[in-house]
DNA sequence: ATCCTACGATGGACCCAGTCCAAGTCAATA
DNA sequence: TATTGACTTGGACTGGGTCCATCGTAGGAT
């Protein structure tokens, strides 16, 4: 399957934005890229650090807090274990996660949660979205 | 309003279910009965030591992941921060948080998120079920 | 009423994910 | 190519939670 967002745009659109490019962001935004799973920052340092051995945890953390709050990537909280970052976040999904490893999976529910809220439940808040995250166990975990 | 399941019932329920009743699982199941907010885990373990100075953290953690794995009480992750807990575990209902101060409010969406995910998108999943999380800011925080 | 014992409580060490900070480095402009 | 402020570094630190060896006690047995 081909790939509607590049890296090379996504490099584009942050250097539109402003970004410095260095060659950690660069190395940061390109493993997320190439991975098609939902690594932990702790993964995600791992493979930097395989291309750019001197790269800080303190920067792979920088630069995966700065591409969540550009819109560029979704965390996604597992409860309990490490959070997980999702390059994913042109096309809206949500996620289901193995209660036994912790794997993710982008998946597309029918339906739009944030209409089923009325405002007689939203009790004087200003409600900027709405996260769906589906529980189970993946094949591997479900064979005990 | 009158509460449905009194503290009485959970307590009754507890032993039923073989538990061992000492003073300091009394005191953390009332505290948790007594609030309609969601505490976290500190803020039990606060109001547990104002009844039984010499609780201990330990025990608070215990009995709060016992009352969970009973059913009794649901675990709340608020994304970074402590988890909360919620007794209000017998009414199906979601939750809406505050991304400023991290309170938590119930709410009751309409429709079922669960038959909005088709089989072709569980991926050979056994999925068991479902949270829906509204973000928001509270009256409180929205007033910059 | 008392004894017994397995279940529960204790608290202090420990762990993990993540944040902070002062000092050093370097990308992008002029 | 000189300048400078944004970026990076690594190590200390924090918050939330868990572990564990030891002690205490609820509740059945007698």
């Amino acid at each position: 399957m081909m790939r509607l967002v590049s890296m090379s745009d996504l490099l584009e659109r942050l250097r539109g934005r402003g970004w410095r490019m260095t060659a950690q962001r660069r190395v940061v935004a390109e493993v997320l890229d190439g991975e098609h799973v939902h690594l932990t920052a702790d993964e995600v340092l791992a493979r930097a650090t395989a291309r750019l051995p001197e790269i800080s945890r303190a920067t792979v953390y920088n630069t995966l807090g700065e591409l969540v709050s550009l819109g560029e990537v979704i965390e996604v909280a597992t409860d309990g274990r490490a959070k997980r970052y999702d390059p994913n976040a042109h096309r809206p999904h949500q996620h289901l996660v193995c209660s036994g490893c912790g794997a993710v999976r982008d998946v597309h529910p029918s339906g739009d949660p944030l209409s089923d809220l009325p405002a007689s439940e939203r009790f004087g808040f200003t409600v900027s979205g709405v996260e769906v995250t589906y529980r189970g166990l993946c094949p591997d975990c479900g064979r005990a």
